[in-house]
DNA sequence: TCTTGGGTTGCAGTGTACGCAATAATGCAG
DNA sequence: CTGCATTATTGCGTACACTGCAACCCAAGA
C-alpha cells in the first residue's frame, strides 16, 4: 500500500505538472483553437480579443495572461521552435564546416513542419492574409537570425558585430527556409519539403552564379 | 512675352506643383524633423501623436493624413527607394545572368545611403531601439524581396510560384544587405558600404561553401 | 467673383493592451 | 481536513493608435 501510494506521487508528478498547470495549458490550447476557428471565420481583424474570450469561456483581461498579443496565438508556437534549432545549434561543431550542422537542424525543423502539415497550413493562410501577423512573424525569424549568426560566428570563430559573413550565412539559410516553405506551401504541403531546403543549401554551397536560364 | 509666360508656367509646374502641394511637402517635412527629434528624446514609445502633432502645429487627426503610421514617419523613405530599385530591376537583362544586375541595382542603393548616413543613422538607431519599429521595417523588406523576386524570376524565364530558385536568389541578396548595413551601422557609416556589399555578392554568387574557419 | 475640390479640423467611437486591486482557486503544511 | 501562502482570474479604469464622419476653410480655376 505504501509502495503504491509513491507510484502513485511518481506518475503523479512526472506525467502532470500539477492540476494548476494542467488547467493552464488546458486553457491555453482552448484560446488557441477557439480563435483559430474564429479567425478562419470572420479574419483575423474581424475577431476582437471579447469575442475570443467569449468564446473561450474566459474574461477578455484574462487573454493577455496567455498571450502577450492577438497576433502571438497565431504565431507562439514558433519561439518554442527556435528553443530546439537553438540548441541544436549550439551543439554545432566548433572549427568545422557549419553547412552540415546547418543544414542538419533545419532539416529536422522540416520533419517537424511536415508532420504538423495541417495545423501549419491553416496558420499559415491567416498570416498570408493579415499584414499584422505577418509583420510579427518575420519579427520572430529575425530573432532567427540572429541566433543563427551567433552560432554560425561561434563555429568559424569569427566576431559576428566585425565580420558580415557570419550574418550573411544566416540571413541565406533564413531565405532558403522561407523559399521552401512557400514553394511547399503552393501545392498545400503536397511535395517534400526536406527536399527543396536540401537543393537551396546546395545551391547555396556551391555557388548562387551557377543559376542560368533554361533553354 | 508670349514665349516668356508660357516659360514662366513651365518653370512653375515643373519646380514648384502649386502653393497648395508645396505647403504640404513642407508639412510632410516638418512633421519628420519634429517627430524624430521627440523619438530621440522622449523614446518612439514615449512620444505620442499628440505630442507630435503640437509640435509640429497640426491637429492630431492631420498627422494621419500625412503618414498611415507612427512607424511610418521613421521609415516612409523605404518605399520611395524600393520603386527606384523595382524600376532598375525591370530594366534588367532579359535571358542573362541575373547577378551583374542585382548588383547594379543594389549597389546603387548603398551610393544613396552613403549620402544620407547622417539621416540614416539616426533613423537606424530607432529602428534598432524599437520592436515595432524594426517590425514594419522587416514587413517593407518583405515586399522588396517579392518585388526582387518577380524581376529574378523574369529575367531567368522561370515561374516564381512553382520555382524556388528566384526567392532564394532574392532573399540571399536582400542578407546580404542586411548584413552589409549592419556592419556598416557599428562602425557608424565609417567603412565602405558598397565594398561589403560587393564582397557578399561575390560569396553568394561562387559559393558560401568556402567560408571556413580562419587559421 | 464664385464655385469647386482638396486639406484641415473636431468629435465620437473602436479596439488593443496595461496597471492595479479585489477575489477565487489551488498547493501545501500542520 | 483545515488554515495559510501562492498564483490565477477577473473587473475596472486608463492610455493610446487609428478610423469615419461632417463641418469648415482656403487655394485653384472658370
Amino acid at each position: 500500500m505504501h509502495r503504491l501510494q509513491q507510484y502513485d506521487i511518481l506518475v503523479y508528478m512526472s506525467q502532470t505538472p500539477g492540476l494548476r498547470d494542467r488547467k493552464k495549458q488546458r486553457t491555453r490550447r482552448t484560446i488557441e483553437r477557439v480563435a483559430l476557428d474564429l479567425f478562419e471565420e470572420n479574419g483575423f481583424d474581424g475577431t476582437t480579443i471579447e469575442l475570443i474570450a467569449a468564446a473561450a469561456d474566459i474574461a477578455p483581461r484574462t487573454f493577455f495572461h496567455y498571450f502577450p498579443s492577438k497576433e502571438d496565438v497565431v504565431l507562439a508556437d514558433y519561439a518554442t521552435r527556435l528553443d530546439r534549432i537553438v540548441v541544436a545549434l549550439e551543439a554545432g561543431p566548433i572549427g568545422e564546416a557549419p553547412w552540415p550542422a546547418l543544414r542538419a537542424a533545419f532539416l529536422d525543423v522540416a520533419a517537424d513542419y511536415e508532420t504538423e502539415r495541417g495545423e501549419l497550413l491553416r496558420r499559415f493562410r491567416i498570416i498570408e492574409a493579415t499584414p499584422s501577423v505577418a509583420a510579427r512573424n518575420l519579427q520572430i525569424q529575425a530573432t532567427w537570425e540572429d541566433a543563427v549568426t551567433e552560432a554560425v560566428a561561434r563555429w568559424l570563430g569569427l566576431d559576428a558585430a566585425r565580420d558580415l559573413r557570419p550574418r550573411l550565412i544566416a540571413g541565406a539559410a533564413l531565405a532558403a527556409i522561407r523559399a521552401s516553405l512557400r514553394r511547399w506551401l503552393t501545392d498545400h504541403g503536397q511535395s517534400r519539403l526536406p527536399s527543396h531546403i536540401s537543393a537551396c543549401f546546395d545551391l547555396l554551397e556551391t555557388g548562387l552564379g551557377q543559376v542560368s536560364r533554361p533553354k
